[in-house]
DNA sequence: CTGAAAGCGCTTACAG
DNA sequence: CTGAAAGCGCTTACAG
């Protein structure tokens, strides 16, 4: 599988002269044999002083003579030494890192979150281990544990899973841990939310406001926390309005292209058709944007209002009308909440919710067909 | 700033309702003291065996009673016991853990292939730490000698910076490492890339096979290895079909939307417009898009290729041809090497090259205005 | 200003 | 089947 072959030599022959000409590769080769790595013990030996006092000079710690921390440094490069982080924090305790598990790094609306925790990490000199969970709670708990084990100082979770016990023992042994986007199931912790219920009933209250009286919902698995708060909304604006709600304008399931496919057009071909959708995700959103586009000409035009802003969604014809949340927003709050734990702030799990934002695009303002309903 | 009040006070208190009712958290309660956690030693202690076979429990070993390891696993149990892996990884070697070096994990192009990298790297029972260097040379360096000072196995590496002679004493010292989408700089190194010349020479052949002769390229920083060699493929593609290039068609730089959109404008509003754009990456692509889009009425289409698919390319009008490279293919080849590297394998360092494909959509395909020159 | 000893929590090699 | 001793590479107390 690794062998591809070059499909251009011309190109292939210039990248080779471009890697020949690569200078001071060779003449640093330490003496070393390969894969040992010299310890301060080694750099004390060559330097001729103890132990202590190369561990001073590593850490720029006072007290060491300009003529001793010139010896040492010497020595130091000599042998290509570089402080073993793993001993040093076994010593210390705490292991300035900490983990985040969330459902899938390439969805991209776990990209800009994951790095504005990044950068939350970095700001406080802490590294970040991702994991992904690919929405399967006994991965989640498999990596959980496993940074556990590394004795990471904190955790953020995005939960696959709703039983969350196995955490207890952990966070009572220190393990600061914020839940993001879901809340913790069967243990009390911090999270922190989008405003799922809000946001979904301001989209659908959208749709009404604009005409529409039979809104069909298409979410997530029902069991996912989030997909259960917004199809409440949906209901709530629904019933605010005294509108009924049918059991065929209703679809919760897997988010896979086909599975959505099949209920949306189920909802748009039925014998009293949805006029709006509303898409519980931005994976939904863009299935039903195809749907759309590919119905045959007459069909009237659906009014569509999507969970979640995507990229380009300003784009399409129409624009498509989207409860935007701040992923990275999200991402940045509970890094900060974790890293206030992490510096001693007690005090009860907190949960904090973010407001969403409707963003009008043409796709949500589209009108029903005229409807001889009065 | 994490003070947001909760904008829905029924749906507030619903959640409390539920968290309320979580059960079986305090009867899990530690006897030990906060933030303190027992070690083998403690549970040897309990269970009245010596620390060895506490190590053969917990690790599974032969060679223990049934009963003995029954009194060992209460005592695990009832002191919530966890082993150490960072004790463990000093004592053993090989930490069991990678790191990927990337420039933004918040751009769709980089998610899947971290993504990709963390399934290669699961698959090999190791941890994967992410870092972004926000594409500066410095943050690379920092970030990379913090992970080799973590004594990661292996690293992962989209580099920002040109000058790789920093890491030869960790690669002599025998960290693993894989360049990724862009080679090394004056270090001989593992690199896997896609053809970005070939696909380069592709897209701009493509849009002369349309009838195009004046054709713009907006590229990248010309420092930036991918984009020195889409703007070759460019030239050799006009080249080949005996087209001149006038440097007003050729645009380098940051890939901000402002100057991305000066560039654009310029190309187009000249009194010799160019006919068509080659955009050489996917921010540029979308920047494009956007200027095209909002060309007043009159405006001849302009033909655009982008390098880098994305989603909902299919669904603009036209559809965006791009050449599409496989990010999480570039991804899972970079650390199958690296795990084979891990694993012994010898030999030079290798170059890998992945093949690009050119998707037709529309976009690439529209003719230039009929166009007086013979 | 400098360093020898003990210990962080495990595993390795060895002996019963 | 079981365990005491030594050591992984550092830092922490402590003593010169």
């Amino acid at each position: 599988m690794l062998d591809i072959p070059c499909p251009h030599d011309d190109q292939r022959r210039d990248e080779r002269t471009v890697t020949d000409t690569a200078p001071g590769t060779a003449s640093r080769t330490p003496t070393r044999r390969y894969g040992t790595r010299p310890t301060m013990k080694d750099v004390a030996a060559r330097a001729g002083v103890g132990l202590k006092t190369v561990s001073r000079v590593v850490n720029g710690e006072p007290g060491v003579t300009p003529d001793t921390e010139r010896r040492v440094q010497e020595a130091i490069t000599a042998l290509g030494f570089r402080r073993n982080d793993s001993a040093r924090i076994l010593r210390k305790g705490r292991t300035a890192s900490i983990g985040l598990v969330l459902e899938d790094l390439a969805d991209p609306f776990y990209g800009p979150l994951s790095r504005a925790v990044e950068e939350v990490a970095r700001a406080h000199g802490a590294l970040l281990i991702n994991g992904s969970s690919a929405e399967d709670p006994e991965r989640e708990q498999e990596l959980v544990l496993a940074l556990c084990a590394r004795r990471v100082d904190g955790l953020v979770i995005i939960p696959a899973g709703h039983d969350h016990r196995y955490l207890a023992p952990e966070m009572a042994a220190g393990v600061a841990t914020v839940f993001v986007d879901r809340p913790a199931g069967r243990v009390d912790a911090d999270a922190v939310l989008s405003d799922s219920f809000g946001g979904s009933r301001d989209a659908v209250a959208h749709l009404i406001a604009h005409g529409h009286r039979r809104i069909g919902f298409l979410g997530d698995l029902p069991g996912i926390h989030t997909a259960a708060e917004r199809l409440r909304g949906y209901h709530a604006a629904m019933s605010e309005a005294g509108l009924p709600v049918h059991d065929a304008w209703v679809s919760l399931g897997p988010t896979d292209p086909e599975r959505v496919r099949a209920a949306a057009t189920a909802m748009l071909n039925a014998a009293e058709p949805v006029t709006a959708l509303f898409a519980g995700n931005n994976r939904v959103t863009v299935t039903v944007v195809r749907v759309l586009a590919e119905r045959p000409a007459p069909a009237a035009p659906v009014a569509l209002v999507g969970f979640d802003d995507f990229e380009l969604a300003d784009l399409l014809s129409p624009g498509i009308t989207v409860i935007a949340q701040d992923s990275a927003q999200l991402g940045r709050t509970a890094a900060d909440l974790l890293f206030r734990r992490l510096d001693g702030a007690g005090g009860e799990p907190r949960r904090l919710v973010l407001p969403t934002r409707l963003i009008p695009r043409g796709s949500g303002e589209l009108p029903p067909p005229t409807d001889p309903t009065p």
